[in-house]
DNA sequence: GGAAGCGTACTTTTT
DNA sequence: GTACGCTTCC
């Protein structure tokens, strides 16, 4: 567990802005919890310590190898979060400050998608010609990269919509999480200077990930202190997409003159044959700070390069190979990842593995929050914490049937938005007079009388007495059980999503109970750790071991390692992407991802790739990637390149020997 | 007026 | 192939 001498100097340097240029798998992890420790070591107090990474999973892997290291208590006051979780505190805190009531809420994608639908059909933008996905990309890159310039009045104007719209729900974005605190440390210099009395030490993970907005709102939350010490490397910058700056981290130095420039280039996670790979395929870009990464672990395996005929071919080539892995039992589930370019490529994959009975994972992407049934539950969480939350509100409207339709629910509406009233407010006006809408049958009124009494009577329940029991106690009441018995058939599947809906009480639960937390443990807590944990699987059994084969985007695999990794899809289109081909022409992002994809493995690297590829379920013939030349032909692997399709015939007949393996 | 059934358009990457 | 929107049926 001894450090190298660059990986010493950087742990030890501790007064001062610090550069930290670290190659992949070169330690970083290690790095900052050494340097978070040794700083306990010579006494500095931990809440001075504040130490910012992207993902909930680095932090949480950075707080589990610190406990291994110290007492739990000496950690006590540390502030070793993301910086999205470091807003909601701030924000928790002094949003009054900027007129937003404190009860906020925050909005996730769909949310977001709803709220912006709603303000095209004010404005008679027609969705189709500006979809609400395009416009909520330009404003968060807008937000994240605090540029004013090319800018029409037109965007401007519907910009500003959309942020007085927010403000008029009290509802906030994931950007708004940096936006917001950094605009109180601004405004309040009082706030701001109780922070800076508070901390001294500064450390931000992923430096090249850093978009704008955070860069700022880091110099406002720092304040005069210049301990900053940034760890990054250039060559694995992957979201220029949500603004991050390149230019940030190439341009620290100038920024501080006085900078302590570390470089780690000792790899200690791959084999030589795999860095050698990934060297020979970054070399290819055109703007870097040139290095080198070297290993010394020795190896004799290549890596390995297969095109396969189709989708489906590359997904059950893959798992079988996978498959016989397993079953001699040479490597665990969990050491092997899938990494893909989008989320989508992953079906045929799960497909297979789900045939084969292996276990798997698909992290992230669409699982357990985007499930109808738990967004369900949300909503109507949402709706009792906040009965003024709109977009709740419509969702759980009608669901369980209360036989209050469309046109019912477009009159209530338009009445709301012509008195820029709340929805509830038009449902309690409902419920006090008999003349008030009288398009409103009274059938209806019933339901909307019994709706509010449903409100007030688990408002008290959730905010009195147990959260969790209050829950439990709301899906019999709303006889949730039955809604989704009329829309599956199957009673697996019905069981399934009850299971679900038990997790997500569950999770309450876990909450509700943990004594360490910072936050109040009520309602408002839970849904505003809910938004912030909206990525990771709570589905995860704490503490048992996870033996599931990972499928993940690289975007995702990024900090993450596997003994075996597994690249699909080095296709002309898919990596690099076509889309990001349409602009400036430049692939070199894309370059950088196939590079992180490489670096995730310790031992074995496969690349794959098809030749035709369904789309919206239509073939069509695609070309391999151009990534594929630029590698290093003495140590990848090439022999299977182009064979015909006999050969894939005989790699389909040893997927079916395997199958038969597995049944005995 | 509401619910079910059929036709159409779409997938980059994320906190 | 699926999610959503529009049309028809009850």
């Amino acid at each position: 567990m001894q450090l190298n001498p660059s990986q010493r100097l950087a742990v030890e340097t501790i007064e001062g802005p610090v550069l930290v240029f670290a190659g992949a798998g070169s330690g970083k992890t290690r790095v900052i919890t050494h340097r978070i420790f040794h700083m306990l070591q010579i006494g500095i107090p931990a809440s001075q310590i504040v130490a910012l990474s992207f993902t909930n999973k680095s932090a949480g892997e950075m707080r589990e190898r610190l406990k291994k290291m110290m007492p739990k208590e000496k950690l006590r006051g540390l502030e070793l979060s993301t910086f999205h979780a470091l807003g909601l505190k701030i924000l928790r805190s002094h949003i009054t400050k900027l007129g937003y009531g404190e009860k906020f809420v925050l909005l996730n994608a769909q949310d977001q998608e709803a709220l912006v639908l709603d303000l095209c059909k004010i404005k008679k933008i027609d969705p189709k010609a500006f979809p609400p996905k395009e416009i909520l990309r330009s404003i968060s890159f807008r937000k994240n990269t605090q540029s004013q310039t090319n800018v029409t009045s037109e965007q401007e104007n519907l910009f500003e919509d959309y942020q007085k719209e927010l403000r008029q729900r009290n509802s906030i974005d994931f950007d708004d999480l940096i936006l917001l605190p950094k605009r109180i440390l601004v405004e309040h210099p009082e706030i701001a200077s109780d922070y800076h009395y508070r901390h001294r030490y500064f450390m931000v993970d992923e430096f090249q990930d850093t978009n704008r907005l955070q860069y700022e709102f880091l110099k406002v939350f720092r304040g005069p202190s210049k301990n900053l010490c940034v760890v990054g490397d250039d060559d694995q910058s992957i979201y220029a997409f949500r603004g991050s700056e390149i230019d940030l981290i190439l341009g620290f130095e100038k920024e501080f003159p006085e900078t302590k420039v570390v470089r780690l280039l000792e790899n200690y996670r791959s084999t030589s044959l795999i860095i050698q790979a990934a060297n020979s395929l970054i070399q290819n870009n055109k703007t870097r700070r040139p290095k080198e990464l070297y290993s010394s672990i020795p190896s004799q395996e290549k890596v390995e390069y297969f095109e396969l005929s189709d989708e489906k071919e590359e997904a059950s080539f893959a798992i079988s190979q996978i498959q016989s892995l397993l079953i001699k039992n040479e490597v665990k589930g969990n050491e092997i990842a899938l990494l893909f370019r989008t989320n989508f490529q992953t079906r045929p994959f799960e497909e297979e593995l789900r045939t084969r009975n292996i276990p798997y994972k698909v992290v992230g992407g669409y699982q357990f929050f985007d499930r109808k049934e738990v967004r369900d539950c949300i909503a109507y969480l949402r709706f009792i914490a906040n009965p003024k939350d709109d977009l709740a509100l419509l969702r759980i409207l009608n669901y369980p049937k209360r036989g209050i339709g469309s046109t019912s629910i477009q009159t209530m509406l338009k009445f709301a938005r012509e008195n820029s009233l709340h929805l509830y407010d038009v449902l309690l006006r409902l419920a006090e007079s008999v003349d008030f809408l009288k398009e409103i049958k009274p059938k209806l009124r019933g339901e909307i009388n019994s709706l509010l009494d449903f409100h007030s009577d688990f408002q008290k329940r959730f905010f009195h007495g147990k959260m969790t029991l209050a829950f439990r106690e709301m899906i019999q009441v709303l006889q949730m059980e039955k809604a989704i018995s009329e829309e599956e058939s199957e009673e697996k599947t019905i069981k399934a999503r009850m299971y679900n809906i038990g997790e997500l009480a569950n999770m309450m639960n876990y909450f509700e109970e943990d004594l360490e937390m910072e936050v109040r443990p009520d309602l408002f807590g839970f849904l505003g750790r809910l938004s912030l944990l909206m990525e990771d699987d709570p589905r995860e059994e704490e503490g048992k071991e996870d033996r599931r084969v990972q499928l993940l985007t690289i975007h995702q695999s990024k900090g993450l390692e596997y003994d075996i990794v597994w690249v699909h899809g080095l296709e002309e289109g898919i990596l690099p992407n076509g889309r990001v081909m349409e602009g400036d022409g430049t692939v070199d992002e894309e370059r950088r991802l196939l590079y992180v994809a490489m670096t995730r493995s310790r031992r074995k690297l496969y690349l794959t790739s098809a030749r035709t590829r369904r789309r919206f379920g239509v073939s069509s013939e695609v070309e391999p990637s151009r990534f594929l030349s630029e590698l290093d032909r003495s140590v990848v692997d090439f022999s299977l390149w182009g064979k015909p399709a006999k050969e894939e015939a005989a790699l389909a007949f040893l997927a079916d020997l395997e199958k038969w393996k597995l049944c005995f």
